[in-house]
DNA sequence: CTCAAATGTTTGAGCGCTCAAACCGTAACG
DNA sequence: CGTTACGGTTTGAGCGCTCAAACATTTGAG
């Protein structure tokens, strides 16, 4: 089948009577080339194992059909699962649209990393990068508008409405939403809320998740609402909700703004099961640990994010001064099964 | 700073008065250059904002310098967490050794992804691959090998003791074998493991981890060891477990396979607590759910380990037909803070 | 029957780099 | 004082591809 020396493109086009060019053009237009033409030179392509040489035509093009993504450090733990996804929508995504997609190790600091990105853009290593964990005072969206770099976060620019860059996001408010609902749906009368702190003030992922569980549950009516907020940590979680469930307004189920704080809320209910009704908790990310735990949880469309953000890409790639777009995809509750 | 244009070769060769090959040597064989004209070409090159293209580059010398790793799809979940710790230790030994980590997504079968990495290979588009998830039955690596493909495997060739391929991994038994001396430390005698079915016959990551839990116990000599086995799921094995407490050889400690069968023996345990003395449970992988669990767990150094296959790689890039080499590094037992 | 417009194909140049070989001084040696 | 040797530098060629322009053919209109 194959040669000895890799095939390429001028020793098929000997082999099948043309020339370079009329090869290359029945790989990237082939409406260029007739019909008889074209079967022949795909034969011959097939009979020498032809492969197109990627650096020779990033060469030749100048792009590298290729976006880059950081590979995140340790996490701080349940929702890593939730990056595992992202990677493999990316790949996914950019495997259909002819993008490669490249990890980079996650510097110490914003401004590190955008020398990275801008030294992987640079030498031709990646067209463009997408963004993760971005949070409100994130320097790294200005920056790379400044360097004049391609670039698509997951996450919204909090704070920043007028951000002229492509972003996707996940509602968070219509998945907490979505879990009062199914709360008040099974009877639940009084539905708490368990945040991060901070989650009141400015925009961020936090209040958004807030948000969505105090439109419904005001809306509903049931008396005052009752949050409690904690660091993203399940013993700290543990501690508040305990405190909560010990006072006279004790909630009969709890939305939690993380897996991680609802895997605290849990243990929690458990150990107050003793006294009082039952406490139904609903979590965050749809992790395995609310699966294993038995608990319903908000689960993000990681893949089509993915997906979202390899569109926005191509569609910048090919217009590059369309204006920005951002995305918000609705989230689902996913059920213990 | 930068120019217009982006910096060449030839353009920072005109700036510093030399010659293009010239300013190639002092980035790549600076001892071959003088020291007063090497001081003239950083100049240029700072000045002059250069990046060496690196399609160029890949061109001319027929290297890649990228690894690529496979993104997997959807995890069953909770080792989620450990696969990312893997990109990252990748992407990060990569940098260092001037390698770049290329994503793929996981196709249908071992057969796709054998072409994937062909594609990949040959395409110029990376000049190795790591391997991860392997198994005893696995065809990649006897097709990697054929095809001549660089890779180096995390996991080892179960049941191919002779397979002729760069591989690390990490010593199951070891760890098991450190979670169970640590539970006779703390006083428990009767330790039981709950492991995956068929871990007893074939060579297996399985078979492994409870051959490290069998040999201290037997060694401990404190009766019977008993033993228990269910699916990867945190509800089969807390059912599983839920009957090894019922008998009358009820254990006081459990070894766990993984942090999702550990997950489910805590539940089992904490739902027999009522009842005799209180059942210890230890995990593997050191997942935030062991740790939000309170649980000790048996720690991978993932960081170690993809460290250790880029140095694989880059040895054999630099001699390829140096003898295969297997790596076997030991894990730590985590414990609860 | 001529000329212009399609249609299909080839040619030339160049992307930015590295390799190998050639080159050029100067120092060391006989 | 010619010859060799050597550190330092330049030259030529080529990696495999794509672009734009040039070149053949064929076709259809006038």
């Amino acid at each position: 089948m194959a040669q000895n020396d890799p095939a390429t493109l001028d020793s098929v086009a000997a082999r099948a009577g043309v020339s370079r060019q009329t090869v290359s053009n029945v790989l990237r237009h082939p409406t260029r080339v007739a019909d008889a033409t074209r079967d022949r030179v795909l034969d011959a392509i097939r009979e020498s194992g032809y492969r197109p040489s990627l650096p020779a035509r990033q060469l030749a093009t100048r792009r590298a059909h290729a976006i880059a993504v950081r590979a995140e450090r340790q996490q701080d733990g349940i929702s890593g699962l939730v990056l595992d996804a992202f990677y493999h929508g990316l790949a996914e995504a950019g495997q259909h649209n002819g993008l490669r997609v490249l990890l980079y190790p996650q510097p110490e600091d914003e401004a590190a990393e955008v020398a990275t990105i801008d030294e992987l853009v640079h030498t031709g290593a990646a067209d463009a990068v997408v963004l993760t964990a971005t949070s409100a005072d994130d320097e790294r969206p200005a920056h790379l508008r400044d360097n004049g770099t391609t670039f698509c976060a997951f996450g919204r620019p909090w704070g920043h409405d007028d951000a002229p860059h492509d972003w996707v996001d996940v509602d968070g408010a219509v998945g907490t939403s979505l879990a009062v609902r199914h709360l008040l749906d099974s009877g639940r009368r009084s539905i708490a809320y368990l945040g991060w702190p901070g989650d009141g003030a400015e925009p961020s992922t936090g209040s958004d998740r807030r948000r969505g569980w105090l439109e419904v549950v005001g809306h509903a009516a049931l008396g005052a609402p009752v949050e409690a907020h904690s660091l993203n940590d399940a013993a700290a979680a543990q501690a508040a909700v305990a405190e909560l469930l010990g006072r006279p307004d004790a909630p009969d189920a709890i939305v939690c703004a993380s897996d991680t704080l609802a895997l605290g809320a849990h243990r929690a209910a458990l150990a107050a099961a003793g006294a009082g009704a039952p406490v139904t908790v609903v979590g965050f990310d749809a992790t395995p640990v609310a699966a294993a735990l038995g608990l319903a949880s908000v689960a993000q469309p990681i893949d089509q994010v993915a997906h979202l953000c390899i569109d926005l890409l191509t569609g910048r790639f090919e217009t590059p001064d369309r204006p920005a777009r951002g995305l918000l995809v609705p989230p689902v509750l996913r059920l213990p099964s």
